[in-house]
RNA sequence: GGGCUCGUAGAUCAGGGGUAGAUCGUUACGUUCGCAACGUAAAGGCCGCGGGUUCGAAUCCCGCCGAGUCCA
């Protein structure tokens, strides 16, 4: 594959040959004729542990700068690192890599790159290997991806693969590298990209990646890799990826990367978990160093095949492997511990909110896996105060003003998993006894616990212990768990496009119509307009140019007019397909005389006051979401906004409930804005320039297509955005709050009303409040200790009125017992009564009963004619064992009144709508028991 | 975005169509110089909210609100 590609004049003039490696049958190019393997894993292993590649020993902040100021001496201009979230892209949550800064819209061509060629250090987060961090002693979540970046056109050439090599080689030199640099041929594919890649390796270690991409993928390409088709770019791009922390442990020798890249936190951890972490032991640094050049040589899934690395390293250095385990474990949790402690400053510096879904989620997963590893080994500390660390550690100044956020987010957090904890042990300790009689608790148990309480199989494991039942737990069991949600999985296609979801029927048929062009842009008061009809079918009507306001951002279409001399219409929808906007029309009858043709010069209206209502909301939007981050903090961030005529609702993420006091300050503060009366500026600008002037808070609303993006701004709010706004704040006229609503944890609903209907959204609130002043007769002032006083004294009533039932039904027993009647003249061991009241409620006839049942002969039936037909029927003891049920008894009686009923031998209710009925009833009910007799 | 679970006394939870329960906590009384412990008793419930089914719903069904959890 690409063979040709890497005939580099580079690696000719300077010595390299090309050669095969034998164990694996890659190609690479070394200057070292007696090399012979390709210096990868698994066909090489380190040979830099304790024997460092570089002259001289760097920390980060060294190593970061070294690679910086030599691309900026071989005139690269230094970019500012991008978040770790990505806030420019709908794509992925998180950085993943140097490039994904300038995917897609510079790697495509669309917009221009910062600057070119250019070179950055990326901190990046990539979650994949989470189960190897710590294990391996070189994955981790978070690293630095140093990088120059070249952007080729056709038009303009800047640099390719002879320069691309020449400066690795010359950087690697400078860094004074002490052994021989392979350069290993891989293809190289992802995120719809392709192209020819160089690994460069020295010491066994992969130091960085050469790709240089010039193939995007296409169904009919010429190019196959990893069974995907891709043809040739016009635009070719080169992308490397130095491995900062790589670096530096190569520079370095220690063991494990972590020791190298964090060495104080490293030992600060260690300390706390009491494991003496000493390097200068020999043997102890025999240990990590073979796992980690063991686990490197094997490139093992460390999910699966820990125990094979563990028997591999307890072997190579003559231990008993659980004594081994006994070592290492606690080392690795440290380890896992110091790197996600650090991923998490990173990812709440940035402002990931944790949540349930999306990105928060994805810190959340780091949270509690790094408390799960916390509480393993015992640390007698918070893990606000491990991330604080790292964060001093990191020392940037945009992090260190979200200290307090941070650790209140953090202890927050701890609390909420440590609640979800014990509720687990709790529920496992009631609910383990149920499997006493197998002796073991079923794997799809263990998966419902995991899936919905969030209990880890080991706990169980741990409860099931103690109760000595055993638990099935096969090694796949996360996959399992993963495939029992794939199942109910895709229904997950649509969306998107505007009008209709999926495939779009017409797009044949708009294809070659050129853009609509947008004249709401222009003069946000002007409501008519002239243009000519481009085509016309269904009920669509397309033309050149439109004021009406396509549904976007949240913001619903414009609805109004389009009118012929002879003929008018009305626009129902407004939809943009491909920047062709599509007028949906209420009717356009094939038969009708007059219609609207190909070519018609019309003139369109719009319905102004839907239009002014959609765009004080839109206006208002910008101003509350501004003003909630004034008042809660910069980690709030909108997640989804939709407007309409009579109200608009704005998502937002935070990490607790606003209280009512935020609420209202919002409130205020917005409405602040309104009287200010400010200017709303919006202007085209360059997505490049308008991200480095205003920063990717822009992309609040969404990531906007193209080269040029709309920037509007809203007092100090400024965003990416397509809606129509008011020209000045003053005119929302007005800000009302209603209500927020928690959609999801860490997501925030505030709904609100401007203008009319923020007037309309308070009179009506002001009409329940009055409707209930109404009803109570008090003044507003005085509602809410009016309505308190009612309340408890109901409740007294309600307990008062029960007291009475029973003293009641005390009373009555002593006289229905009275009247009981033996059954069949004496000789049998029962007593009949019957009563009717005339106005108890079945409460109270259950009560009566109830002390009827007590006495053992009694055959009792009450019943109330009130609010339809009631009976009750106690049986008691001795009656029950006579044969009488007082079940069959009410059933009986309950059909003659036309309803039904049942219950228990000894007390049975029921009812029916016949109430006339019911003396009747009782009458041949006692007749029939008598004559049972 | 999708799936699952849970809302019952101040707390933790049973009950799962037929009179709302347990344990802890609270209060009072007893015992004590006092406290703890113990004994006895009591108070404390819109069974999350709103509809529906039913003679009857805490219980079954639907919707809403709230909480939790897993996956992408």
């Amino acid at each position: 594959m690409f063979e040709q590609e890497y005939e580099l004049s580079y690696f000719r003039e300077n010595g390299f040959i090309r050669k095969r490696c034998p164990t694996c049958g890659g190609h690479f190019w070394t200057r070292n004729e007696e090399q012979e393997t390709c210096g990868d894993a698994p066909c090489d292993e380190y040979t830099f542990i304790c024997d460092p590649i570089f002259s001289k020993e760097y920390n980060l902040t060294d190593m970061r700068e070294a690679f910086l100021s030599f691309f900026e001496a071989n005139k690269h201009t230094r970019i500012d690192r991008y978040p770790v979230i990505a806030r420019w892209r709908d794509d992925i949550y998180l950085t993943i890599a140097s490039i994904a800064d300038f995917q897609p819209f510079v790697t495509s061509g669309v917009a221009p790159p910062p600057a070119n060629p250019l070179c950055i250090s990326q901190p990046c987060i990539r979650l994949d290997d989470l189960d190897s961090v710590g294990r391996s002693g070189r994955h981790l979540t978070n690293f630095e991806m140093m990088a120059h970046h070249a952007f080729n056109s056709p038009d303009h050439s800047i640099y390719w693969k002879d320069e691309t090599v020449c400066y690795c080689d010359r950087l690697l030199s400078e860094l004074g590298i002490t052994r021989d640099v392979t350069y290993k041929e891989e293809p190289w594919a992802g995120g719809g990209n392709a192209g020819p890649c160089l690994e460069v390796i020295a010491g066994g270690l992969e130091l960085a990646t050469l790709v240089f991409m010039d193939l995007r993928e296409s169904n009919d390409g010429d190019f196959t890799i990893k069974g995907k088709n891709y043809v040739k770019m016009d635009n070719s791009i080169v992308d490397t990826g130095y491995g900062l922390e790589r670096f530096v442990w190569a520079s370095r020798g220690s063991p494990t990367i972590y020791d190298a890249i964090f060495p104080e936190a490293v030992n600060k951890i260690m300390e706390l978990a009491g494991i003496e972490h000493s390097l200068h032991d020999p043997e102890y640094a025999s240990v990590l160093a073979q796992n980690a050049r063991l686990s490197g040589l094997f490139d093992l899934d460390l999910t699966t095949d820990l125990e094979k690395l563990r028997a591999t390293v307890a072997k190579e250095i003559k231990i008993d492997v659980e004594k081994l385990k006994s070592i290492i474990e606690p080392v690795e949790k440290v380890y896992a511990i110091v790197d996600h402690s650090r991923c998490l400053a990173f990812m709440l510096g940035d402002g990931i909110v944790p949540s349930n879904v999306k990105a928060g989620y994805l810190a959340r997963l780091v949270i509690r896996r790094t408390l799960r590893l916390m509480d393993a080994l015992k640390l007698d500390v918070s893990i606000s105060e491990l991330v604080e660390m790292q964060l001093t550690d990191i020392n940037d100044q945009s992090y260190m003003h979200r200290l307090d956020t941070i650790r209140e987010i953090l202890d927050l957090e701890e609390s909420k998993y440590q609640q979800v904890v014990s509720k687990g042990r709790r529920l496992l300790e009631r609910s383990v006894k149920k499997f006493e009689d197998t002796g073991t608790i079923p794997t799809s148990q263990l998966i419902e616990w995991y899936d919905t309480h969030g209990i880890p199989p080991e706990v169980t494991k741990e409860v099931a212990d103690a109760s000595g039942i055993g638990i099935d737990l096969p090694d796949s069991f996360y996959s399992m768990v993963a495939s029992t949600h794939a199942a109910a999985e895709p229904a997950d296609v649509g969306e998107e496009g505007g009008a209709g979801t999926g495939a779009v029927p017409w797009i044949d048929r708009i294809e070659h119509i050129p853009e609509t062009s947008r004249l709401f842009y222009d003069d946000s008061v002007q409501t008519a307009f002239e243009a000519v009809v481009l085509d016309v079918f269904d009920n669509y009507v397309i033309l050149d140019q439109t004021l009406f306001y396509p549904e976007g951002g949240g913001q619903p279409a414009d609805h109004g007019t389009i009118a012929t001399p002879d003929l008018v219409v009305h626009v129902v929808d407004v939809q943009s397909v491909n920047g062709v906007i599509m007028h949906e029309v209420s009717r356009l009858a094939e038969d009708s005389a007059y219609r609207i043709q190909k070519g018609d010069l019309v003139s369109g209206t719009v319905d102004s006051k839907r239009r002014f209502a959609h765009s004080q909301h839109h206006t208002a939007t910008h101003i509350v979401n501004h003003c909630a981050k004034v008042v809660l903090g910069d980690h709030v961030w909108q997640t989804g906004a939709q407007k309409s005529e009579t109200k608009a609702r704005l998502d937002i993420t935070h990490f607790k409930r606003i209280t009512a006091e935020e609420f209202a300050l919002i409130e205020r503060l917005a409405n602040v804005e309104v009287v200010k009366n400010q200017r709303v500026h919006a202007e085209w600008m360059d997505r490049i320039k308008a991200e480095r002037e205003y920063g990717f808070g822009l992309y609040q609303g969404g990531v906007p297509p193209g080269r040029d993006i709309r920037v509007v701004r809203v007092g100090d709010d400024v965003e990416a955005c397509a809606g129509t706004h008011l020209r000045y704040t003053g005119m929302v006229g007005q800000i009302k709050l209603l209500h927020t609503e928690r959609i999801q944890d860490g997501v925030e609903r505030i709904e609100f009303a401007a203008g009319a209907a923020a007037v309309n959204a308070s009179q009506e609130r002001d009409g329940l409040l009055d409707m209930t002043c109404a009803i109570l007769r008090v003044p507003p002032e005085k509602l809410p200790d009016t309505a308190e006083r009612f309340f408890t004294e109901w409740k007294e009533l309600s307990k008062q009125n029960e007291r009475l039932k029973e003293e009641l039904a005390s009373a009555l027993v002593g006289n229905m017992v009275a009247a009981a009647q033996p059954i069949g003249g004496g000789a049998s061991s029962a007593r009949i009564v019957s009563h009717i009241s005339s106005h108890a409620d079945m409460q109270e006839l259950v009560k009566i009963a109830s002390k009827m049942r007590e006495i053992p002969d009694m055959i009792a039936l009450i019943g109330s004619d009130h609010d339809g037909g009631k009976v009750v029927v106690a049986v008691g003891k001795d009656a029950e064992q006579a044969g009488f049920d007082a079940g069959a008894i009410v059933r009986d009686i309950c059909k003659k009144i036309g309803g039904s009923g049942g219950g228990k031998k000894n007390l049975a209710q029921g009812g029916g709508p016949d109430s006339r009925g019911l003396r009747r009833a009782f009458g041949d009910a006692v007749v029939a028991i008598c004559d049972r007799q």
